[in-house]
DNA sequence: GCCGTTTTCGGCCCGACTGTTTTCAGTCG
């Protein structure tokens, strides 16, 4: 017996009927619709007990619906489905409810703009405003752009959490101003934000400063700050704009590295090196080290972890998940460090769905300090995209030759971001791929398949000889999407048989996840980092694709794209022997 | 598509506001 349909299905179903048919211009029928399922949402008694109680007549019977919904409201409660709803969602497949629940954006909105751009949910449309096409949509101008950029980082605050892509250029930029006040002489960020956590909760800084009253009134009169929570001596709390809350704790300088031990977390860790201190017959706090009353160590984390007989952690991998075991042996991992790749191999140009023109990308990512890019422009399948088929592709290359004449010390890579079909199969003949540097692949259709299915057609692909990163590995979306059903295991034995690097996605995708990055590492995976951008200012992002690197313990030499371009073309088609 | 009866079809809220336009379309309340 399957589960009855709830009324919150029945009312969602019934509101989004009303959205569309309002979008099309139907008059009347929408605010019947919306009508009927303002009246199911607040129904005290579920639908399918009134229904079983006395059948269509009670359902017919409740104010603003009549006998039309009453029989559409019956078939979802006896067959689950609604062949009217699925009519219309046939015709818009996007994510209406989702969409019109952002500020602004009604139901016309979001249908043009899945027409005009192919949006379909709130990531895309903010994956397309920060690629600055909306602005260049009739109708549509930057002020609406930005606020849509703003309106979904308000609906990511209301969820909790927001994405380090948003929470670290903030922390940094107040840093920087910290720093510059007189008497400062430290000034961090500790907790998820040090750890670089996908996402981060609140903001927790710490400094020490001889003259606490400048930083403080400093720090309160900072524009990101949209209110003061709680002021105190040693704590004020506050509210940024972007809605995060941080802390700003004012520490004397003998307590900064155990505070900012304490702060960086996480728990487990905590909880672990405190016990390995009992241990060792010491007491470990936010305010020091202690042996009896004797302060022992506390001025600097460094201390306190070569007192207990650890080498220092980095951050990121501060999860008690072998880390102090291996830094007891002194065998932690030499992590790749920021800033160490020389290259990005996942790029979109005009020429499909990024903004800006392959030489444009190529001097943006110079000035990012990177000496090489692959162009992955998507491919014929990702129509919403304006995937290249091989006649374009062919005419990239021509136009690649032409702009590596044209920029020094830089190599733009011919590659591609090229469909997996849904059999395995990828959407560009052998005779055109042949003539790229690297072939890059990546699913974004059909991702609801099964388990079987996908490891399936994934492995097929890998397969291929000519294949030699798989993008985006697991189509997760950070706080979106889970990953595709797969069995991770198969497809990473077979990226490590047929040679094919693991991407490591730098966006708001973050994918691989760390604990997988991890697993592919122990199963002896290579890795690329990209940033997969579309615009010229992607490149940063980089960093937190390094980030999630390190947290899966990764050091340089696991990641290809840390080598020089001819080295890590060598190193790439390597795997494949 | 619902409602309310004037029992079988006509009425259903619409103006403020905003961003984009240059006279309007879409959202919100």
């Amino acid at each position: 017996m399957p589960r009855p349909i709830s009324n919150k299905t029945v009312a969602d179903t019934l509101y989004e009927i009303s959205l569309i048919l309002d979008a099309e211009g139907v008059s009347f029928k929408p605010q019947a619709y919306e009508e009927a399922a303002n009246t199911v949402r607040s129904l005290d008694e579920e639908l399918s007990d009134l229904y079983k109680k006395c059948g269509l007549k009670c359902i017919d019977d409740l104010p603003g619906i009549g006998q039309s919904i009453a029989e559409k409201i019956e078939e979802l409660l006896k067959t689950g489905r609604l062949a009217y709803y699925q009519k219309l969602k046939k015709k818009y497949p996007l994510d209406l409810l989702e969409l019109t629940n952002i500020q602004n954006i009604g139901a016309k909105t979001a249908i043009k703009l899945y027409k005009k751009l192919g949006i379909k949910t709130v990531a895309d449309l903010e994956k397309a405003a920060h690629a600055q096409k909306i602005s260049k949509l009739k109708g549509f101008g930057q002020r609406t752009e930005l606020d849509i950029i703003r309106q979904i980082a308000f609906k990511k605050l209301s969820r909790g959490r927001f994405l380090i892509h948003s929470a670290l250029p903030l922390t940094e930029s107040i840093i920087k101003e910290l720093k510059s006040v007189s008497g400062v002489t430290h000034c961090e960020v500790a907790g998820s934000v040090r750890r670089r956590q996908e996402t981060i909760g609140d903001i927790d800084l710490l400094i020490t400063t001889s003259k606490p009253e400048l930083a403080i009134k400093k720090f309160v009169s900072l524009p990101e700050i949209a209110r003061v929570l709680e002021k105190g001596p040693s704590k004020i709390m506050v509210r940024y704009r972007f809605g995060m809350n941080g802390d700003l704790r004012i520490l004397k300088p003998e307590e900064y590295g155990s505070a900012l031990q304490y702060f960086t977390g996480d728990k487990e860790h905590n909880i672990a090196l405190r016990k390995i201190a009992i241990k060792k017959g010491y007491k470990l706090s936010e305010y020091g080290l202690f042996k009896g009353k004797k302060h022992v160590a506390g001025k600097t984390e460094e201390g306190i972890y070569k007192t207990l007989g650890l080498d220092w952690i980095p951050p990121e991998i501060r999860t008690n998940s072998g880390e102090l075991e291996a830094a007891a042996k002194h065998q932690l991992p030499d992590l790749i460090p920021y800033g160490s790749l020389k290259g990005d191999l996942q790029v979109q140009t005009n020429w499909s769905d990024g903004e800006s023109s392959i030489l444009e990308m190529a001097k943006a990512a110079r000035a990012a300090g990177l000496s090489y890019i692959g162009i992955t422009d998507h491919t014929q399948t990702l129509a919403v995209a304006h995937g290249l088929n091989e006649d374009k592709l062919k005419k990239q290359i021509t136009e690649i030759d032409r702009v590596n004449k044209k920029i020094e010390g830089f190599k733009v890579l011919k590659s591609t971001e090229c469909e997996i079909l849904t059999d395995g199969r990828l959407d560009i003949k052998d005779e055109v791929l042949k003539k790229l540097d690297l072939v890059c692949v990546a699913i974004h259709g059909r991702t609801k398949m099964s388990s079987e299915e996908m490891t399936k057609r994934i492995i097929r692909a890998l397969k291929h000889p000519l294949v030699n990163i798989l993008l985006h590995p697991t189509g997760r979306i950070v706080n979106y999407r889970e990953a595709y059903k797969m069995d991770f295991a198969q497809v990473l034995r077979a990226a490590v048989e047929y040679g094919v690097a693991l991407e490591i996605n730098s966006s708001y995708r973050l994918d691989l996840k760390d604990a997988l990055i991890r697993q592919a590492l122990e199963a002896g995976a290579k890795f690329t980092i990209s940033s997969d951008t579309h615009s010229t200012g992607g490149f940063a992002d980089l960093q937190f694709g390094i980030a999630q690197a390190r947290r899966g313990w990764t050091t340089k030499a696991d990641v290809l794209n840390t080598k020089p371009v001819d080295s890590f073309l060598k190193a790439l088609k390597g795997l494949k022997k």
